[in-house]
DNA sequence: GATGAATGAGCTTTCATTCAT
DNA sequence: GATGAATGAAAGCTCATTCAT
């Protein structure tokens, strides 16, 4: 650990954000900026992205730039997610991008570094995404919609997410919490105050907000996993839309 | 001189049980025979199972014999579930059971093969553990509740299941379907038809029976996902009642 | 470290040798029991030794076994010595012995064992040799001047011994003390015991007799050592005639 | 972000010698000029060394240079002798100077050379020392003790020296000739001259001087080998004077 | 049938050296 | 000149699978 050249884990939502404040969308007072990042497909279009195109020497802002940590990661995240962490050799990493993998490992310095960052990269665009389209809604129930809405969204624009999150628990058990549960403790609370507004207004229920929250993060990494695995069955509009209205009005009849 | 690990020490799971007719519990008629696998914790309580031990001359079907498959398996899931697939490897198991590796070799022709029987085995018993409890439900209202129940408490006492299901789809995405899926194809079929003959009674809002169905099996997968990720926050009968008390009657008030 | 079969550090002297007590032929009373191992040129004549050939129908005992860890042992003598600790590829000595590289690796469970094991080879053979010829003198000055050539005669017909010895502490510094100081330590008490019965006698100057093994020890090194880097330029013979005299009668003029 | 270690600490040794002649300081007239570098701590002392700092303009002879190659060579050497060649990266040794390791490539065209260059150092060094502190003594015996004792405290004080006289044969075995006994043989004829000049005047036994120079080059290299190996166990000054009493005077009684 | 020694493909990681900036 | 990012050959070690005993 001397002299080498070695970078660390990045934190999530690395490649050139700023602090990457995971703030969420479900502040009761409806405001919200809306992040650049953020689109229905993040991940596919992060490919392209740029705000500013970098200043003409910048090789290194480049988006075509294979060497980027970036484009490592991304490139790592395709084949993880297509191959699984073993089966995924990082000289195959080092091949599609056209770079050594020397390369790699200067930015990571393991395997599993590199796959870490990978996730960690993952969750912070989902993070980002649901705010931005939560945010947008001002109504608070159209704001629980919505983030239902985006988190289901996402996964279905970017399968390779859960696949991620799948082998970041097989892989590395050992991890106390995994990444994307992480998300949930941090990002629960405005949720929690967006509900408790709306049952003191009457318009739910009264209950603990806990209880709703929970079901709806269970029955959300229920639906992706099962969707992923099984194939979906129904348009994920539908899917949604029967899910709100189930936990909303429940099956039993209205007398 | 070798340091094999030569420990005899049986893991915890597994009866001794025979051919498995994965029958769903949810028949219309109320009725079921019970099968002997199931208790409230089937897993462990195979351990001392064994009603009538087996005639003195066959030593395949003695517990004890270690080079039982039955055996094999059960060893081989409580070291894939707490190692992971690739960390554990064949050797160990063979160790473990104090057998040559070339005797699993000979009953499970791959290691891929050996670990897919291993999960077989746990979807075996998880339906036969659902259906033993429902069945006794004459109500059908009770009879799903008790389904949910039994999904959950099947899963909180066999906590190396989680494992294995995630580990089957992480490592082997190849598989069509991960084999617990098929559990419930193959199982839908009668709980539909508990919950169609409901509605016709009027005791639930008409809607397509697979909308419920499919918000229960996503919210029963991410609950067990999310328990065995996170640790379980809430006592396991709080969290199945909270489930059925939300998709009962869901979160609006019902003024 | 659990399951695998792994084997330790083989002690020094090993092939099929018993208790491997590291006697010295100083014993004042001349007696010795001749051991079977030695000889003019122990590592070379290994190859061929064998004093009672092995049933018929044992493999592991035949010499040619190039699987036994003797033979393993031995051609990693070989090539470590010729080519250096780093530049000696696992790969080289199973090539060389035309086995698979996991065959060594079952035996050694890592190279800097296997090196090692090697070095403890080497001193268990050079003690037995200096005590088998140091043995069959009795008269306590010819079995001091015996001791020494057989010291020399050794490395000389054992180049590669030399290296060994070397790279031992060059790629291992971290050993608190090298293999071939620990014979020192172990074997200097009954040339002690010698060296005391003749000043008593009066054929030695009064002095302490550490103060001669030490030089003795410093110049049989550093003679061992030059001599291979350089090149010997003298006969062995000579070089320990040469030894013997000037430490026996000094360089002063006997007036 | 990037972790590497930009330590500018100066390890202990070496001055700014200029061009290294390696004379002897046995010429048997007795007379030498004292040259500046030696002392009895020649290494250590040179970090203090300067009387005058180089003229202001001449930045390649400045000691605080760290691209000046003697403070590459000061540092290789410090590096080298604490881990060994292969365990030193080329990167440390630019990191612990702050610069680039480009620099030191520009200077030293392979790390082999760069290696090589660090052992002639120490080479050039210990010669030096030798032959001021020898040519101190006028009397032949006193000069020859002298000479003993010098060589001893050279490696006493500069441990690491003997170090890299091990690294380069272990490492460089092809190198025909070691660098330290190129010493020996360039400045062997003084020696041999001087003892034959005791011989003629009877204050020596009559034999061949290279039999005395052979003993004596022996037992000291044997004598800093086992030293530095398995820790001094006695003072050096006790060591110089039993070697000098035993080559003396011989070990048996003078009757 | 049971065993476990033997095999070698496969994969991670290191680091000397180059060369564009 | 100085730098350090990039490269990729090289080597240690693992473990599923085979098969002679």
């Amino acid at each position: 650990m001397t002299g080498k050249t070695r970078k660390t884990r990045k934190p999530p939502g690395s490649p050139g954000t700023g602090p990457d404040k995971l703030t969420s969308a479900a502040s009761t007072d409806g405001t919200g900026a809306t992040k650049p990042e953020a689109g229905p497909n993040p991940v596919a279009r992060s490919e392209s992205r740029l705000t500013a195109p970098p200043p003409a020497g910048s090789p290194e802002r480049s988006p075509e730039n294979p060497r980027s940590s970036e484009a490592i990661l991304e490139t790592a995240a395709t084949l993880f997610s297509a191959q699984g962490y073993r089966q995924t050799d990082v000289q195959q990493i080092a091949d599609r991008l056209g770079i050594g993998k020397g390369t790699i490992y200067r930015q990571f310095p393991t395997k599993e570094n590199l796959f870490l960052a990978t996730v960690d990269r993952i969750i912070g665009q989902l993070t980002r995404y649901i705010d931005r389209r939560a945010e947008a809604k001002p109504d608070p129930f159209d704001r629980v919609a919505e983030g239902i809405s985006a988190f289901l969204a996402y996964f279905d624009e970017n399968p390779g997410a859960v696949e991620l999150l799948l082998l970041e628990r097989a892989e590395f058990r050992h991890r106390n919490t995994p990444t994307y549960l992480e998300y949930n403790e941090t990002n629960a609370a405005p949720w929690r105050r967006l509900l408790l507004d709306l049952m003191r207004a009457g318009r739910l229920r009264e209950m603990p907000p806990e209880r709703i929250i929970d079901l709806l993060h269970n029955a959300l990494y229920g639906t992706i996993f099962i969707n992923h695995f099984a194939g979906r069955r129904k348009p994920l509009r539908e899917q949604a839309a029967d899910l709100i209205d189930i936990v909303f009005r429940g099956i039993l009849p209205r007398d």
